[in-house]
This record gives C-alpha cells, structure tokens and sequence, in this order.
DNA sequence: TGTACATCAGTGAACGCGCGTTCACTGATGTAC
DNA sequence: TGTACATCAGTGAACGCGCGTTCACTGATGTAC
C-alpha cells in the first residue's frame, strides 16, 4: 500500500489525493472545533496550508466537501470495525460482550459534533439523509453477524430480526454518547445497553456441543 | 392574559416582546429549514417582516438569538409536559405508560433538526453545554414525579435513582426520534421504550390498599 | 540514466456581492395635564 | 376625552469587510525517447 507500483494514470492521482486528503482532515478539525456555520472555505483551506484555488481545483462547493468528508469518515469507521471484529467477539456473558462492543465504537467529540450537524443537515435534506442511511446500515451490516455469533457463544440469540437488534442498539448507544459527552455523570451507562440486548434477545437451549 | 393592564413600563414592553417573538418565529422557521451555516441575520430579518436594524435593536448577535430561542423553545416544552401531565400518566400497563408518555414528547421535524445543531454547538462550547443541561434537567425533574407514580399504580417502582430512570428513557427516546425520523422504517419503535422501562424498574408487592 | 516536452495541480491576484454593523432619523406609543 | 409632549422602537441608508468564485500563470510531476 506504501510503496505499490504507480500504474496507469497515477501521475495525476497521487498528488491530487494527497491534497484531498489533506483538504478533509483539515476540514474535520475546523468543523469539530467551529461548527458549519463558522467553517469557511477559506478557513479550510487555511488549515490544510492551500490556497483557495486548491479548494476549487478538487471541490466544487463546502457541500461537496462535507458530503465527502462524511462519507470518508463514515468508511474509515466501518473498516475499524470490520478490522477489529475480524477475531469476533469475546466474552462470556451479556456485560462483556457489550464491553467489547464499546470500545469499538469510538467516542470522539469533534467527530461526533459534526455527525450532529451531519444528521441536522439529513433531517432536512433527503439527499443527505440517504448518504446517512446508507452508511448505517452498512455499519449494521458489519455489526450484525459479529454481535450475533458472540450472542450464539453464551447460550443467547435475537428475539427480533438481527438488523432490528443491532439497530436498537446502536440508537441506544448514540444516545448515550451523546448524554456522556455532554458529562451527565457516569450514571446508568452501559447498563443501558446491556439492558437493551438482554430485552431483544433471548436464550436457548444448546445442542450439545461435541 | 389577554388583556392584562398595561402595568407601569409596559410602555416599551409590549411592542419589543411583540417583535422579540415575530423574530424568534422567523428563526426557528429559517433554522429549521436551512440550518444555521445559512441562516443570516438578513434572512430572519426579511422573514419576520423587519428591517436589520430591529434586530440589533433586540439582540446583539446571531448567537445570541439562537440561544434566546433555544431558551424560549425548551421552555414551552416543559410546559407543556407540565400542562399535559397535570392529569397524571394513565395506563394499566408499561405499554400503556410508554404510549402516553411518548404522545406528551412530540416529534417535531424541524425543532429536532434545530435541537440537532444546538447539540452539536454544545459539544464544543461549555456556554451552550451547560445551558442544554440545565434545560435536560429541568424536563426530568418534570417528569420524573409522574412517571414514578404511573409506576407505582400499575406495581412498578424504579430500581435505581428516578432521575437516572428518566435520563435512560429520555437518552432512548432521543435516538428513537433522530431514527424515526430518517426514515428508518418503524422497527422497533416503542418496543425498546418499553423494554428500558421494563429493565430499569421492578415490580413490589403492594401493600393491600384501604 | 539523462533531457526535452506535455500536462496537470496549485498559486495568487482580482472582482464583486452578501451581509454584519452602525447611526441619524421618523413614526408609534404612551403619559401628563 | 382631548392635546402637547417625551421617549422608545424600528427604519433605511451607508460603510466596509470577509469570502466565494474565477482565471491567467507557474512550477511540479510524469512520459517518451
């Protein structure tokens, strides 16, 4: 991935990506710490070290760049967790499995303050709001067989559709997230979850194993 | 209310609150719709039928009429949680309590959208943290008391603080709203209401009543 | 491996508009007699 | 109840800046031989 053979028409790429990239990252941290209405291109581009032309020449408008933006936090999240589940999910009964569920979701302020905005934006645009249902439903998909192969392992299994399961969970979870992040005390924390998938699944009486 | 005497300085009073109110108006209506990156101060002028200058005669920046309407609008909330809930929850069952509890929450589009974006401000911003808090706070306090007693009549009680009961529902409520409304089919809807309720009270018998 | 060449990416200056902010003024609203 | 007066609220014009957007140009990057 680092030094792979630069192909066809890379000459243009590699340069261009670079800048994009740079271009993203800067505008994550500018909207984390300024909010949208705050961001400008100029102030994006300030960060990132580029010109205002550099924007135009790899966006079209700051939409773009937020739609792009989105997307591309969106996927590094479910490569995390596709990388992370690779071994599945240990743990012998429901509190450690949804331990291990947590600290694969990350909690991180400046991102989870522009996924508020993101989902702003989605409650009134459908455009938006596609994207966003797109991707969570890709990260449930990822969640899913996981969650329930961990379930499986202590005697456990949905109670609902597993999409619903994990659908209810993660809703559980981005509450909490933000409730945490707002410092409403520790309080009932990952009880919450923990509660949630003890209610939507129930358990079974195992074939013996052989 | 209506026609209440004037009283010593409401001279000035009324005609300001009159437009105080036409312009908190306009900016839920323009927030809701375009958000806050877009939403000027020009353009809740020209929606409330006033000229720029009326509203720096009212308030002395955008930011502080976003949260003069954060105020007012979590205001009329617990309001009319207040009104609505004077009555009592009724209800025979946990069903039954969810139903009616989520019917005093409303689920509005565009305050959610609104609601959305002042979250996201209040992850960066201490001011705005704390402002939410308190607001939060002030809803499950109204809450709280109610719901203890709806309990109570069908032989439930909480099984840890009632404030933390509360936070958990109103925390799964929040997630519920943001899903619904994106569109995310009706799944699970109450169901995990219910189930949150369920897990976080017990049941006690009761005292044979008089 | 070196050199001439073509193309593409980012520069930086320029333009202009939207809009935040100010302020002298006017009409509305109430008070006093 | 009517009239003169004082004050306050909103008007609208003016100013200027930040920034979105464009574009001719230059330096970087790769290709071909």
């Amino acid at each position: 991935m680092t030094t792979a053979p630069p192909g066809p028409d890379a000459r243009t790429t590699r340069r261009r990506e670079q800048t994009r990239a740079r271009l993203l990252a800067a505008a994550l941290d500018v909207l984390g710490e300024q909010g949208l209405a705050r961001s400008s291109v100029e102030s994006v581009c300030e960060r990132a070290g580029f010109t205002r032309g550099a924007f135009y020449s790899n966006f079209a408008t700051m939409d773009d760049l937020v739609a792009a933006l989105y997307t591309s936090q969106a996927a590094a999240l479910v490569d995390r967790v596709t990388e992370r589940l690779g071994a599945g999910l240990p743990g012998t009964d429901l509190d450690q499995v949804v331990g291990h569920v947590l600290e694969v979701l990350p909690v991180d302020r400046q991102w989870h303050a522009v996924r508020a905005e993101f989902t702003a934006q989605a409650l009134r645009n459908p455009g938006a709001a596609a994207a966003l249902a797109e991707h969570r439903a890709r990260l449930r998909a990822e969640l899913a067989p996981v969650l329930v192969a961990a379930l499986h392992r202590i005697g456990r299994r949905p109670a609902v559709p597993a999409d619903d399961l994990v659908r209810v969970l993660v809703t559980a979870h981005e509450g909490l997230v933000t409730s945490t992040l707002l410092g409403e005390g520790p309080g009932v924390g990952t009880r919450l979850l923990s509660a949630t998938l003890a209610s939507f699944t129930e358990e079974f009486t195992e074939e013996v194993p052989s």
